[in-house]
DNA sequence: TTGTAAGCGTTATCAG
DNA sequence: CTGATAACGCTTACAA
């Protein structure tokens, strides 16, 4: 039923032309005369024709498509990001091919192969921390972009945001308000955005002259979800009991609300509350969640941006690091 | 510095045999000696040969991907049911192309045309409600299911929810709790799912004895996100005011939980609240919201399930419609 | 079992 | 300006 899709032989055929003459209008990039761009023109519209993308991108290495690395798509801190990238790439001809790595290096290590092997333009991706040796190696063979976090052993181009500086604020907010004993929540799985997180809670601390107490950080060396709550709860438990948390993600914010609630504690009064990545509920919430936003729209967009220039540099600028501003959002939780 | 790829001529020169031999070792369907398969495989590990699945792909009409077009990725149900489409495809060695159409069907027309010339192996998409006709011809060339949302005039396989199902136990709800004014917000564009639990509003009414009052519901014939927090004005400007509302998707739920608000009304006292599609900080707002919350996961999954089973029957099956359950979540506000 | 050769649908080179 | 023709990297008859 479904007749054969047209091949430009087809379309050559139909025009009474060659089929270098049907690639020239095709790609515009050699003069054809007016009478047989007519002729072609016109066989394209009645049979329909395409060119096969795949075919192109088979004779000329090229695919207009770029891969996407993310660990989560359901966190809206990444789902804006990719929607940013989506749009800037859409805006230049390009696709994107989506993987989730759900923070799982065997998984991520497999769709690096396979982004390479259907051979994308380029590779945009929020490592887990691991594959660092063949990342490295993958990295001289096809433009790569790190986003949100990168690889400190590797030399390549990184699209982030001030996680030191953004938690700066958010702590300082705290010692601003007084409160000495401030908890913090967070993975400690070797990812810079984390890492930096923590450095910007540690250095606000000092600058209000608090040491940095080992005993009020809660933080795990592996990826796992269900201990978050356990981890808040060891947080409050501690005597005394600390009057303020810092969360390093909304995730964590989300737990620690619930956490502190289910504990019987106010949300002020007895314990203050910031968390780092704003969500647009937390406006909605009781109390409404002081946090630091992200410009993950930005984010999203700038890592395309640098990805499609270098493609055009042909990869020899030095390595980039761009780091976009967060924004303290203070609202009631503290 | 990046020595050129290794192809399959190189192996077979590598291992000193021909490039069938290495093909049929690299695909497995047909009989290779041990000797010569050992040395195939030395080759291949030594100049670390990945094959072409671009070239792959043109020769056998088969790329391995899944053109997924949707309206928006930051919206938590649609970015659900991505990833469960995308751990799907992947267990089966697919991969997705993501596309976001913005609810724009000019967008959709161009992202359908492009994952077409793409050659993807098939299209899973919520359609916007237009390009019928474009999109019939397309579904009779590449298998295509309709996710979330289906063209009734189009004869297709659809993975959806049960909304009228949905919105009716949300407006029972209501109904048994003695309410008799009850508003609806959101959108007539022209979308299955939302003229579905607009249907099932009316429905529920109608079985309380309830005539269901135009001047109650607070519709809008064109998708304009701007204009949601007036929407929600009007309906709280009736007079008699409505006791309770019912909005049709998170979104509105969020703006009218802010309008409602803004009124200096109280939730539930004032104006009961149940919003279709529910959100996991549902729970944690003041007060928390009584929500529909669909499978969104499980909707991804099946899709891509239903598009593989397609991708084998060769679409000679009749169409499918799958419809997944809801589940009401009854909170604070209603 | 193995190799040769013909495509898959393009673009690009090179003569006319 | 135009038309053969050789790639691009792979799979698959068809022969041997």
């Amino acid at each position: 039923m479904a007749k054969k899709k047209a091949t430009i032989q087809d379309i050559a055929r139909a025009a009474g032309t060659s089929v270098s003459t049907v690639s020239r209008v095709l790609t515009g990039n050699a003069p054809v005369s007016d009478a047989k761009r007519a002729a072609v023109e016109r066989a394209i519209a009645q049979l329909g024709y395409r060119p096969s993308l795949i075919a192109r991108g088979l004779k000329m290495s090229k695919t207009f498509t770029i891969g996407v690395v993310i660990n989560d798509i359901t966190n809206p801190f990444y789902s804006m990001v990719v929607k940013g990238a989506e749009s800037e790439a859409k805006a230049c001809g390009y696709s994107l091919i989506l993987c989730v790595s759900n923070e799982n290096p065997e998984t991520e290590l497999h769709q690096l192969q396979m982004l390479h092997d259907k051979q994308v333009d380029g590779i945009i991706f929020g490592p887990t921390g691991h594959n660092t040796e063949f990342i490295r190696s993958l990295a001289a063979r096809i433009p790569m972009i790190q986003v949100d976090r990168y690889l400190p052993d590797l030399q390549s181009d990184a699209v982030v945001v001030d996680n030191e500086g953004g938690a700066y604020q958010a702590v300082k907010l705290l010692t601003q308000r007084g409160h000495r004993r401030i908890g913090l929540v967070g993975w400690q799985i070797g990812i810079t955005s984390e890492d930096q997180r923590i450095a910007g809670y540690c250095r606000a601390l000092e600058d209000a002259g608090i040491p940095c107490d080992p005993h009020l950080m809660s933080t795990s060396p592996a990826f796992a979800p269900e201990t978050m709550p356990a981890m808040v709860e060891t947080l409050l438990a501690r005597r005394p009991r600390p009057t303020a948390i810092f969360t390093i993600n909304n995730q964590f914010g989300i737990v620690a609300m619930q956490a502190i609630r289910q504990a019987g504690l106010n949300i002020p009064d007895d314990v203050a509350l910031v968390v780092f990545d704003d969500l647009a509920v937390f406006a909605l919430t009781s109390p409404a969640i002081s946090a630091v936003a992200q410009p993950a729209y930005e984010v999203g967009q700038r890592t395309v941006q640098l990805l499609l220039s270098r493609l055009k540099d042909d990869g020899e600028a030095p390595p980039q690091l761009i780091v976009l501003p967060t924004e303290l959002i203070v609202r009631e939780s503290a």
